[in-house]
DNA sequence: AATAAAAACGAACGATCGTTCTTTTTCATG
DNA sequence: CATGAAAAAGAACGATCGTTCGTTTTTATT
């Protein structure tokens, strides 16, 4: 009887994880070893092997902390007085993570196209993403905050284009430059929303 | 002396491109096999490094096609009267590719980041298609048919990535609905350029 | 028709990959 | 401290991949 403490293996499964990420990041999903893997968490295969069963699994577990994050992240936007200040904001934090997240995510998007496992995953990220957003706007238009043309379920639809769209730019296009797209982005998405105008403030 | 005339030698590799580019949209670069790719174009191993000699430069040749087929129907684009029509329409026309064109435009993006020689010339079709629209646009605007806010650069960056967005879009949500978006998402394009309303002619 | 070179074939090679399996080490427990 | 099971190690396996190469077939030319 020497079973790690859940937190310890925990902790592990995490840390192999990250390296796992790094590598994907690095050289795509196919093109990584599981020795690569190995090497950047400095863990045996045999170690390896006892976390995470199989190649695919990794992918798997990426996904699913992806889904935590941005939850969170969400979770932490406050859409008080400024709702396209804080939208903006949201969007800002995106484009400053890391590379390494960005290329990860368009890596798990076509992984998600060809492997049936990952793709249920990924739909039920999708969904959820997709449903914070069908949230927010619904309640933004019911007090009257914005005044879409389109339905909701269309508004939602072309913002979280747009947001795939610099994702995949940003992912792919090494000179883009996100505080330069952000601006006219957001004047698209305010096209879409129509956030009605208070009585001026300043 | 028994050489294939230039128009067989050229026809039997775009024999094999087609087929390659079967196989790359269907189950990804690094998922296909050169025996698949065979298969699909019914030649052997043999025979086809005669016309390609690396899996790699199967790639490169379907990047080369893609920037053909961009520019040819670039150039069919009519801007006469109603240009945003001609918009609508250009984007109709990509939103109706059949599915494998798409699929693979995501995978040749994804492996010009990983492989140069593929980056090189995916940068140039990048460069080509991005100096169209700049040529479009600044032509549009000073004939005054456009005012846009923000400067043509910035437009024309903005423009790219919601059209990206789209493209990817499609590619990885096989519920992705083209005619639910590219209306709110030409709005949205619309607010960018900001076409000046000539007299109504109705 | 004969010919010679190009084109096509397809079995096979070497390298590499994901995974396993035997052995060794580690560590919570008695 | 002794112990035994869990965890880690890492050599090795079978499968598969991109590519090659010796042979056969095709084809433009004489």
């Amino acid at each position: 009887m020497a079973k790690l403490s859940p937190e310890t293996l925990r902790e592990r499964s995490d840390h192999i994880l990250d390296a796992a990420g790094r590598c994907f990041a690095r050289a795509g999903f196919h093109r990584t070893t599981m020795q690569d893997i190995c090497r950047e968490a400095e863990v045996s295969p045999g170690a390896l092997y006892i976390y995470f069963n199989s190649k695919e699994s990794l992918i798997a577990g990426i996904c699913e902390r992806e889904r935590a994050e941005f939850a969170s992240r969400f979770a932490e936007m406050p859409v008080g007085a400024d709702f396209m200040g804080a939208l903006a904001a949201l969007g800002r934090q995106f484009l400053e993570d890391p590379l390494h997240r960005r290329l990860l995510c368009v890596e798990v998007g076509i992984e998600a196209t060809r492997n049936p496992k990952v793709g249920e995953i990924q739909k039920s990220v999708e969904g959820f993403i997709r449903g914070s957003f069908h949230d927010l706007f619904t309640k933004l238009k019911t007090e009257g905050r914005i005044a879409p043309v389109f339905d909701i379920d269309t508004v939602v639809e072309a913002f979280m284009t747009i947001a795939d769209g610099m994702l995949w730019r940003r992912a792919v296009d090494e000179n883009f430059k996100a505080d330069v797209v952000l601006p006219p982005l957001l004047e698209a998405v305010a096209a879409l929303l129509r956030p009605v105008a208070h009585e001026a403030k300043s």
